[in-house]
RNA sequence: GGUGGGGUAGCUCAGCUGGCUAGAGCGCCGGUCUCAUAAGCCGGAGGUCGGGAGUUCAAGUCUCCCCCUCACUACCA
């Protein structure tokens, strides 16, 4: 069976349809983009699979809300995905959606298989449920209080039937796959972290919920719907014939699957066992991700510093883009996105030292050899040629860990062996001297190098690559040669170089200007569609309240317990996590701006009864407080 | 609180199983070539390698304690 695999299986998350595309998710693809394209340079065959969940309670909410069905709100999502990838030149062979019959049917086949094994029973799921959130939360969540996590409020407890994958029965197996298979998950920290959450127990997972209808029927109980993971999880083998298709085991089991740090748990605990429930060979590696914070803040809509793939690809080029995510963070690792950086390494790098030794080479080719260079007799000089193989193996090991960055710094470090090359072979004075026959080896093994940097990039930077192989003179494109043309340094007989334009512009800062009006005008669109009315402000009973005493909660790390007077007969205790930015003993007096009608919360043991008001700006946190002094309880609005 | 990472030049980071005067890139300063996108190349700038103690002939590199930070988890916003 195992033989059987002829591909190499790569895949990215199916990404949500209630929202849209983002740096993060530009990430994941570009990624697993580069780790298709490079496989496919080594010779291998690929198969690169993305695509869209489109599933669910959330999707059925804004597609009521916007008069429209399900599946149109998921037809114009998706195209913003297609057209992202479109643009990004991603290679993906396929592009799952889970709205698709086939993946349809893989599910509920699936289904039903490991409810005949058993693996899959129906129980009562007790689910705490949230009204206005729409959502269930476990005990865990709503904690001993029984509140929403997300809104505060208190929750109910609501009895669902449902069915309940046996997921308690694979810890033992899953443990036992962790440790015969130290690579899973990657990067290692994140291996730990899977082991130690298995290694705490599970619990069976509730696979469907009968509260909505947006989802997948379960086969011959129609009421319940799949849900999330169990539908999701699933495109990684419908989209390739769901083990019943001929190739089927051509490409699983998948040598990838590219995640985000959030959905790892999903795709390295849930994911395994279903496919042992399943009798199904597991993935060979889990890799993981970190997030992109951008100019070093955490992105998020209300800091409408979400950065848009379309509109970074607009001003800047396609292949900076692509080389700025993946060289400036070591896999695994949380990124930053910052504009100023890229800017940088488009200058320092990508013109400096790339383009600039493109650009030189070629002249030079061009002035001292009329634009041919030929393969000399004897070439007595092959620094280059071995310094292109220790760098090749270099490449090879970060590839194979996922090192994008590290692959990309040995390329550019070969870039600059290139330029010390020309400056110490000082070509121009073998010209004016007349050397010729050392004059040709130098040209030569210049060209040479470029041909295999082209080679080198083409995984990373595919547009560059092919640009750089045209202006070399070659008349098949890149994609044509073979592995060995570029692992062999001097592969070139003759060639007629075809200098073109620069391959990257220098920027200067100007352009960021352009950026700025563009992030005010979709701020203000998001603040349009957030406006509230009045009446809903008041809702909200601000008040004044008088800090009567504080004191430091021991075991927490943020909280303080505080004594307020808000004007009512009996003074109330209010929790806050204020412990790292304010000490008890300076809170004590201070007026300063409660909600009053907040629903009571218990943190650590104690009863909070309203939330104080604070401004946050990343690290500071300010309490809010009257700018004269009011009576205790002085109602705000 | 538990677990696992980190804390090394202004910035981003390399430094494997302990061993010559602690490295790279960027930035900065100075020099230099001229084929080139005022690019390239060379040199310099000098960082208590988080703090303290210990092991050793020898410690960023091992042990212990402490501080800070990040991730996961718990608890909780």
């Amino acid at each position: 069976m195992a033989d059987r695999k002829e591909k190499y299986y790569i895949t990215t998350p199916i990404y949500y349809v209630n929202d849209v595309p983002h740096i993060g998710h530009s990430y994941t693809t570009i990624a697993a983009d580069t780790v298709a394209r490079y496989k496919r340079f080594k010779n291998e065959k690929v198969f690169f699979l993305t695509g869209t969940d489109e599933h669910g309670q959330k999707i059925q909410k804004a597609a009521k809300k916007a008069h429209i069905t399900e599946k149109e709100l998921a037809d114009r999502v998706v195209q913003n995905f297609k057209n992202l990838w479109t643009k990004l030149d991603i290679t993906n062979d396929f592009f799952v959606r889970t709205t698709d019959d086939y993946h349809i049917k893989c599910v509920q086949k699936s289904f039903e298989s490991i409810l005949k094994k058993g693996d899959i029973y129906k129980d009562e799921y007790e689910g705490w449920y949230c009204i206005p959130c729409e959502s269930y939360y476990s005990e865990l969540d709503v904690g001993k209080e029984h509140l929403c996590p997300d809104c505060g409020r208190k929750v109910d407890l609501v009895k669902e039937e449902s069915y309940f994958f046996r997921l308690s029965n694979y810890q033992d197996r899953l443990l036992e796959f962790y440790e015969s298979h130290p690579d899973f998950v990657i990067p290692n920290t994140r291996y730990n972290e899977i082991k130690s959450f298995v290694k705490s127990g599970l619990k069976d997972l509730s696979i469907t919920r009968t509260s909505f209808d947006w989802g997948i029927k379960v086969p011959n109980d129609e009421k319940h719907v799949v849900y999330v993971w169990f539908d999701a999880l699933l495109n990684y083998i419908s989209a390739i014939g769901c083990n019943e298709k001929e190739d089927f085991n051509k490409i699983w089991p998948a040598d990838v699957h590219f995640v985000g740090k959030d959905i790892l748990r999903f795709h390295a605990v849930y994911w395994p066992a279903f496919l042992m429930a399943l009798n199904l060979p597991l993935p060979k590696h889990i890799v993981a991700h970190g997030w992109w914070t951008v100019d070093g803040k955490k992105m998020s809509k209300s800091l409408g510093n979400v950065v848009n793939p379309n509109e970074i690809i607009e001003k800047y080029p396609k292949d900076a883009y692509r080389y700025f995510l993946l060289r400036n963070v070591p896999f695994g690792l949380d990124g930053d996105f910052s504009e100023k950086e890229m800017i940088a390494r488009i200058n320092s790098e990508l013109a400096n030292d790339l383009g600039n030794l493109l650009n030189r080479s070629l002249t030079m080719v061009d002035k001292y050899s009329s634009s041919v260079v030929s393969k000399p007799n004897i070439i007595t000089d092959k620094s280059l040629s071995n310094m292109s193989s220790e760098i090749f193996e270099k490449i090879e090991k970060s590839m194979q860990i996922f090192r994008f960055d590290e692959a990309l710094s040995y390329i550019f470090e070969f870039i600059r062996d290139a330029n010390k090359y020309i400056t110490v072979k000082e070509p121009w004075n073998l010209k004016k001297n007349a050397k010729n026959d050392e004059l040709q080896e130098v040209l030569y093994n210049i060209v040479s190098s470029l041909k295999f940097i082209a080679g080198m990039l083409v995984a990373f930077m595919p547009d560059t690559a092919k640009e750089i192989w045209k202006q070399l003179g070659f008349e098949n494109s890149i994609e044509n040669y073979d592995l060995k043309f570029f692992t062999d340094f001097y592969s070139i007989t003759t060639l007629k170089v075809q200098k073109g334009g620069v391959i990257f512009e220098k920027i200067d800062e100007k352009k960021k200007k352009k950026s700025a009006p563009k992030k005010d005008s979709k701020t203000e669109e998001t603040k349009k569609s957030d406006k509230i009315t009045i009446d809903e402000f008041f809702n909200v009973d601000l008040r004044a309240a008088k800090i009567l005493e504080a004191e430091a909660l021991e075991k927490s790390k943020k909280l303080l317990k505080l004594t307020i007077d808000i004007g009512e007969e009996n003074p109330r205790t209010l929790v806050a996590g204020l412990k790292e930015h304010y000490s008890a003993e300076e809170m004590v007096g201070k007026t300063i701006i409660v909600v009053a009608n907040l629903k009571p919360a218990k943190l650590m043991g104690i009863e909070s009864n309203g939330m104080l008001l604070a401004a946050k700006d990343g690290k500071t946190v300010a309490l809010l407080s009257p700018e004269k002094d009011v009576k205790p309880g002085s109602k705000i609005g």
